[in-house]
Formats: C-alpha cells, structure tokens, sequence
DNA sequence: TTGTACGCGTTATCAT
DNA sequence: ATGATAACGCGTACAA
C-alpha cells in the first residue's frame, strides 16, 4: 500500500521520496541523502546521476522527515511585539536575510506588547523545536523563563540591555539612551520636560528610556517630568493625542520627548498645523530616527537605534551559539543622539 | 538505547515523548494523541489523567513528527518583496493573526522585488510542504509556476486583479486605481503630468498603476505622462530623487503621481522646504494612504487600499481552500481616492 | 565511497 | 471509548 495520501496535503505533494530518486539513480536512498546533505562524500560521477534523477522526478525533500530524523529544525522563532513598526519590521527583515543564508528560516509571533501572549506563543512555537528564539525585551513571564531554560534553547534578547538577559542580548541601553535626551533637552534651555510614549507594563524599553529622562534632569536640578502613558497598540495619530493631553495637564510644557518618532512626526506636523512654533514654543524630540525625521520642517531631533543591525546581530549571535559558542558576549549597539531643528 | 541524543538540538528538548505521557496516564499513546487533537472522543477522566500527566511531564508535541504522521504542515508561506514597507508588514501581521488562530504559522520569504528571487524561495519553502503561498502579485517565473502546479499547493496572490491569477487573488485593480488619479488630476486642471515608481519590471504593481494613469491622460486628450523609474529597493529619500528628475527632464510638469505615499511625503516635504507651492505649482498625489498623508501641509492625496484587509482576506481564502472549497472566487478590494489639499 | 538496518515521535487504520 | 500496529521520509551509525 505504498502512495498513501494522508491529512489535507494536497495531492501530488511529496509523492516523490529519496528512495523513488534512489531507484531512479541506481544507488542507495542514503547516497542520495549525501548528494543533497554533504555532496563533497560522493563521487562526482554518482553525483550528478543523482541530480539528474532528482531533476527528473521533481525531488523534493520533506523538511519534516529530515527534523524528525536529524533532530534539528532549521526553523528560529522570532517574537516581537508588532509588526507594523517599521523599526520591528526592519529588525525582522534583517534576521530573516541573516538566517536565510544558512538555510534557517524564520517563524514570527507578535506578541501584541504582552508578556502573557508572549508566554502563549514560547509555547506554541516550542512545538516546531526552533534552533532558537530571538525575543524583544528583557522581561517575560516567569513560565515563559521556565519554558525556555527546560527545553534548553538558546535565546537571543533585543531592544534592551539594561538588565542581565536570560542567555545573551543584542540592543543597546533604553536608559543611556533617555539620558541622553533629557541631558540634551536640559543644555538648550528646556525646563518643564514631559514624556509621552507606551504604558510602563506594557513597554519595558518605553520605560527606560522614561526612567533615563528622569534621571538627567533631576540631575539638571529639573522638576521631573510630566509622564503621559498611551495605551499600546498605538497610531501614529495618538501621538497628536499625547500632544493634546500634555498640553491639558501642563500648559507650560516647554517640551517634548516621544518614544517613537511616529509620535514626534505627528505632533510635530500638528503643531505646524496649529500655529505652535517648534522648538521656539515646544521643543520636540523623537526616538527612533524614522524615514521622515530628516524631511519635516523643523526636522526632527531623535535618537538612531539602527534596527536591521539589531536584527543581524542577534541573528548572528544565535548562530554563534549553535555553531558551538556556548556563551557568545552580549553586544551592546550605540544610540546615537541626532540633533536637527526640534529640539 | 532511547533517548539518544543526535543533531544539534538541545539537551532536555523533546525529551519527553507522547509514550512517555502515556505511561504516567496509563493509557496508550493513542490516547493521548486524541486527547491532544479531539479531546471530545476521549472520556473526561482519562482526558483528565491525560492532562494531568502532560503537565507533570511538561510534555510538548513534536510538530515534526506530528507533520510526517499526518502529512500536513500548519504552516503557510508567505512571500512579499519586502518586508521594509509599512504596506507589506502590515498585510502579513494581518495574515499571521489571521492564521494563528487555526493554529498555523507564517514563515516569510522577502523576494527583494526579483520574480528569480521569487522563484528560488518557492523551492526552499516547499520543503517545508506549506498549506498554501500567499504571494505578491500575479507575475511569476514558468519555472515558478511549474514548482507550484505540481506540488498541488493551493496559491493565493496579492496586490493585483488586473489578470488572471494562478489560483484565486485577494487584491484590488491597480490600473483602476492609476485611471483614478488620471482623471482627478486631469479635472483638477493638471496638464504636464509625470509618474515615480519603481521599474517595471521589477514591480508590475507599479506598472498598472501607471497604465492606469496613462489611458485616464489618454481619454482627458492630455499628452501622455513622464515616467521616472526608480530601481528598487527604493528608500523614502528616492522620492527627493524623482522629483528632481522629473524637474530637470520637464520643468514644466505641474503634477506628479508617486507609486507610494513614502516617495509623495518626502517630495511634499521637500517642496515644502524648497518654497515649492503645492498644489498651486506643483499638485502630488501618492499611493498608500500612510500614517503621516492626512498630517503633512497640505495634506496628501492618495490612493487608499487596506494592505490589512488584503492580508486577513488573503488568509481566509486559503483557508476555505483548505476546508474543501475548491475554487473560492477572487476577492476584489475596493481602491479608495482620497483628496486632500495636495492635488 | 557506498550500502544496510534502524529509529526519530506522531497519526491513521482497524480491531476490540 | 480505547488500544495495537503500521506507516510517514529521512539521517545516523556502522558495516562493507
């Protein structure tokens, strides 16, 4: 009863197998398996006989089977809080085009900026046995730390150094980074400094950033500053929100520092808009160096993070770790403070 | 011999196996698969047992083996050309949340807008025996098209209805849409009218939309429209870059029709910068309806078409594929002209 | 360099 | 409702 046809496969998929291509060939299934896994094993001449009957018959070899047999998966899991961020999606982007030259591909989770669903998919995605996870923050459930250290795989952590990572991490520091903000908004004169950007519980890396402003100007010997929390997923147009809500609560605010530049644009090119002159009235300044920072009027003072290297490296740092490396350094990425007219 | 150990997973993964919980429960290992995939056939209290011991255990399936064994993948393979663009990553997070839900995964292949590209990770991925490929657009190498024929997967295409799909397309008529903003520019009096997009051959999306624009300037009895083609990838400084083409090869174009708001932002911007008057000496129209179009001065006006709708709706047709509809009918989405201060 | 034997962990089938 | 048995397609180990 060979040429079964399970489950919902369509037909004609996988009918071909290594030993069909065997036969063909004239050799055994494992020589075939050497042709496709380690050529250079095999003589030139039965190579090539080999290729021929694979190119004949259509061969194509079942991941499955090899994972199951090989036990190893091929297969990263990628988990980040949304993909409609172009700083994630550039970060997602450059580990997938890492990963694809050594053949991995990649598995993403959105995590919808909540260490509970976070927790869901770790254990949904450790069911494909990925070579490894690559998670966005420092902080997860205890299950999910649980879940992670008992099936022993490695993990990479992005977005933030600011604490000791599970395994090894590639970001840079959230808190250097809104030091550098606050220390800068503090030296051009700005006083009454407030902060708008995610939900502490819900974005860690937010937080730090927050929690760096604030040390900089209490340093400053600064009043600290006003603290608008927007509820994540947010829009591009809640950052005319936050504008609105700071504005309300303290009408003095001489200054702005947004935890994403989608927000900074938007306020920015609101108070255009309104009349409000930036940064004569309200110094802005955004986080995350966007596409459009550089082309608005007054340009967008923020801080570049450099996302796709984020991606590479982590991606890089999870090779590193299978390829026998049992404890890569972490690598801390440089922010870089970018100032333009608006602040 | 059990529990061997070979490749490179690591130590403690998938240590415990579906037997494993079946002997803590006393039952087979058929029960717990049953418990696992229909709970309902199996009593309350061994489901109990069942679960009792999957927990104690920490027990998690190996999709691996449960693939090879059911010869069905839950994984569906996406590929867009990039993911760097806030339309596509969009569209996928749709398709992904979509598709979570029926418990399948998402594993993303970027064809950096090369149909050769295309070609090659249709192969890679196929190993993997996807459900179905959620694909952009409806140009594909014969090879590719062969590749997928043959193996019997359901194909769902994207970002285009203008010719006939593989399979069944979710998308929406991209010369209609350029024919639209044709005969608005034409009505609003624009006589010299010039196109920025990417190269045809790279991106045939871009292509109907200036077929589109083209016969509306045709039908208005307007001289047919300048074409800059840009080279893809494109950045959103590439917007700066055509329109300086556009002036230096006709300085007397008085409306320019950008393939994406990205490239229409920044040339708005930098007109703005330039003391360029917009829509008075020069109208811009873009493509997309971004975040930012409606909170630029003047306001962008743009073409919206829902990428989110394109990839939830893309999703759900193959899953109705997969539910035995053998032929669902094409979705087409409706384009939307949205005019605002810049044309 | 190539072939043989076996096991990977699960689901499908069929029997009870 | 539950169990026994046989695949699923491939890689590993070892023999030739």
């Amino acid at each position: 009863m060979r040429r079964r046809r399970f489950g919902n496969a369509p037909a004609g998929a996988g009918v071909v197998t290594m030993s069909d291509v065997a036969s063909r060939a004239g050799v055994s299934a494992q020589t075939v398996s050497r042709v496709i896994g380690r050529p250079e094993m095999v003589t030139e001449e039965t190579r090539k006989r080999v290729h021929d009957a694979i190119r004949e018959l259509n061969y194509i070899p079942n991941e499955a089977a090899r994972n199951l047999a090989s036990n190893s998966s091929r297969v990263v899991a990628v988990i980040i809080p949304t993909l409609s961020s172009s700083a994630f999606s550039a970060q997602v982007k450059a580990t997938i085009d890492t990963l694809e030259l050594r053949g991995i591909s990649v598995v993403i989770g959105n995590s919808e900026y909540s260490v509970l669903r976070e927790e869901q998919i770790i254990q949904t995605l450790l069911e494909r046995r990925p070579m490894g996870f690559i998670l966005t923050g420092l902080h997860h459930t205890p299950r999910a730390k649980d879940l992670l250290r008992q099936s022993g795989v490695p993990v990479v952590e992005t977005w933030d150094t600011d604490t000791a990572p599970l395994d090894c991490a590639a970001g840079f520091s959230n808190i250097a980074a809104g030091h550098d903000v606050g220390s800068l908004l503090a030296a051009r004169g700005s006083r009454r400094i407030a902060f708008v950007g995610g939900a502490a519980h819900q974005d860690s890396r937010a937080n730090g950033r927050f929690i760096g402003l604030a040390k900089a100007l209490e340093e400053a010997d600064l009043p600290p500053p006003l603290r608008i929390e927007l509820v994540l997923p947010m829009s591009t147009q809640d950052g005319i929100s936050g504008l609105d809500q700071v504005m309300q609560k303290a009408p003095m605010t001489d200054a702005i520092f947004f935890s994403a530049d989608s927000l900074a644009l938007a306020a920015l090119l609101e108070c255009n808009r309104r009349g409000l002159r930036v940064p004569e009235q309200l110094a802005i300044c955004g986080f995350g160096d966007f596409d459009l920072a550089s082309l608005v009027t007054p340009a967008l003072t923020t801080v570049k993070i450099q996302p796709d290297v984020m991606g590479r490296t982590s991606a890089e740092l999870l090779l590193a770790r299978l390829d026998g490396d049992d404890k890569p350094a972490s690598v801390i990425l440089q922010h870089q403070l970018i100032r333009r007219g608006s602040a």
